[in-house]
DNA sequence: CCGTTTTGTGCAAAGGTTTGCACACTGCTA
DNA sequence: TAGCAGTGTGCAAACCTTTGCACAAAACGG
């Protein structure tokens, strides 16, 4: 039942374990016939070389650090897929650490794969991160470190991101093509990076439609659903209310869907509502909400390559890498 | 910028490395005085010991593995997040794994966990998984081990589980009271316990209020959203079909009511729909769906409760938790 | 004042692996 | 025959911690 170790296959041999060792290992130096020996007798016992004595001797632990904001977002789930294909075909384990928007646990999350040795770490931001000097830390010790969706823009690190300005930008241009002008705009905190590139988008389109930007327009909220149907009704009591709500995020339209649907305001005959990301929910409620489609399976493909990229050679430049993000439009805008 | 070991504050205080760490122990042979001087010095320098040399020397790893077949599910992302809690009070980190519903996959993840020697397993079945080999090799290597929602019936490990049973029971019981006769069952894969105590529950309501029970009403889907959507359509087909349909998951009563809004049926006028689970999106289809709620978040920490118990105390009793759930009613069916 | 307990500390092994260095042997060149 | 390159193997250190045992000094009892 104990898991055999190199000394046993020494022993029945009679031969040393370095010699056993390195025969495992394809050492030129040792002979033909010694290896064969070696490797048929490890097949044999079905040996495996135990990973915390690998760890203690190599200093690494063949292991990378996912820290998410929570897993239950649909679109983190899918990184994680993503992330974990790419991350086993390299022979190496992920640990996934949920921060649930929250500084702290961030933190807290840093310094626990910090103390546990990983070999690198990705990251999505959590909705209350503002200071960074956690990463900083990670930085310092020469630990790889990605960040993926939510990045961070002051830290020179590789990071993997969609076009959110652009994307936005299509979202709420295809709105006013339908003749919407009014457009309320459901945006996530304004800590974080892709929430303020999504604003940045909309206002850009605004402009270019010669429409005016009204700033009471712009609801800013935490990902929380019960605060995207507040400002929903907020938007809605509005002395001039919008007549279209583009929000940044898909459990944020979900939330707005709610709140207009608690007060029979019919989609999209009395107000259109766009989301973002393409969550399989938005598929399954009526009306089916008109979304923007990412890939976050690639998403979180790409932030591990990136990830082993600077695993091996740790003097890789840092990268920037742009996925492709597109309209799906289905029925609750009006055509 | 390196993590500092005991050697060095061994060298600075010029006392052994061994005094050292019986002093930060608290060990009661080592003076008052050189304890304090250590724990000064330690605190200091942040002295954090390396958890891969402890984890070495300790022959255990203060981790304990989770197989789940899939994080995307609602129901397992809030079970881990319930083990993830007691986990992190018990000092322990968790490595999570997807099955994918995949036998082969579980079968990996089990070796995969056993490999880097975690302490102990908590595991819902893939349903695909019909054999336990994998699980007996765990018991055999004297890891703890223990099943939640999908559990085994035939190996002898802690389990904690709803009343499957009573629970289906409860939802054709209501359905029957309001006046819906001929009940079709979205069933799981027949390899599933649960799953077979759900139909369990569903024939044995039948037969308490004198219906009969008619085996083409029953239509077994694997757990995928796609196998859901056809095995409505047979249902809908049958010459005599179905004026309700009971899906033993909230996936597949989704994938149902696709089915049936693709076709014009009305929910619940030409036919009731009841889910399992309270997944989320089930509040925010239309019409909101009748399900059994649970709470898989208590699930989560009562497995890993009795994982815990095991792991202090190898030799507790083998303990079956059953958890309460409730009937959610909704619109899906008619009052 | 001797023998015994108590108290405080250190040595060294153990956990399982990798790897620099040294050693021994073969076979070759000059 | 000395010298040297090439080949195959083993010793021992290193990674960092915990812990059984031994030892020394102090304290104590008679």
């Amino acid at each position: 039942m104990k898991p055999i170790t190199l000394k046993e296959i020494a022993d029945q041999l009679n031969i040393s374990i370095s010699t056993v060792s390195r025969a495992l290992s394809d050492h030129p130096r040792i002979s033909r016939t010694t290896k064969q020996a070696v490797q048929a007798l490890a097949k044999e016992l079905n040996f495996q070389p135990n990973p915390l004595a690998m760890n203690l001797r190599m200093q690494r632990t063949q292991t990378i650090g996912v820290i998410v904001p929570k897993i239950s977002y649909a679109f983190y789930a899918s990184a994680i897929t993503g992330i974990e294909a790419i991350a086993i075909r390299e022979g190496y384990n992920i640990v996934i650490c949920q921060s649930n928007e929250s500084y702290e646990q961030e933190v807290a999350n840093i310094k626990s794969l910090l103390l546990s040795r990983v070999d690198g770490v990705i990251v999505s931001l959590a909705g209350e991160t503002k200071q960074y000097d956690h990463f900083q830390e990670v930085l310092n010790r020469g630990v790889p470190l990605v960040f993926f969706n939510r990045v961070c823009p002051e830290l020179p690190v590789s990071q993997v991101v969609i076009d959110n300005f652009s994307a936005a930008a299509q979202a709420v241009s295809s709105l006013i093509q339908h003749g919407y002008q009014r457009i309320g705009l459901l945006a996530g905190p304004s800590t974080i990076e892709i929430s303020n590139e999504r604003l940045r988008g909309y206002q850009q389109m605004l402009a270019q439609h010669q429409l005016p930007f009204d700033p009471s327009l712009v609801a800013h909220c935490d990902y929380s659903e019960s605060d995207g149907y507040d400002q929903t009704v907020h938007l809605l009591q509005l002395p001039n209310p919008p007549n279209a709500i583009f929000a940044v995020s898909d459990r944020l339209a979900i939330a707005a869907l709610q709140a207009l649907r608690d007060r029979d305001i019919r989609i999209p005959e009395d107000i259109a509502l766009v989301g973002f990301n393409n969550d399989p929910v938005t598929a399954v409620v009526s009306p089916p909400l008109t979304t923007i489609d990412q890939n976050p399976e690639q998403m979180g493909e790409t932030a591990a390559h990136l990830l082993f990229q600077q695993l091996c050679d740790s003097k890789t430049d840092i990268e920037q890498v742009v996925l492709k993000t597109q309209l799906l439009e289905r029925n609750s805008v009006k055509k």
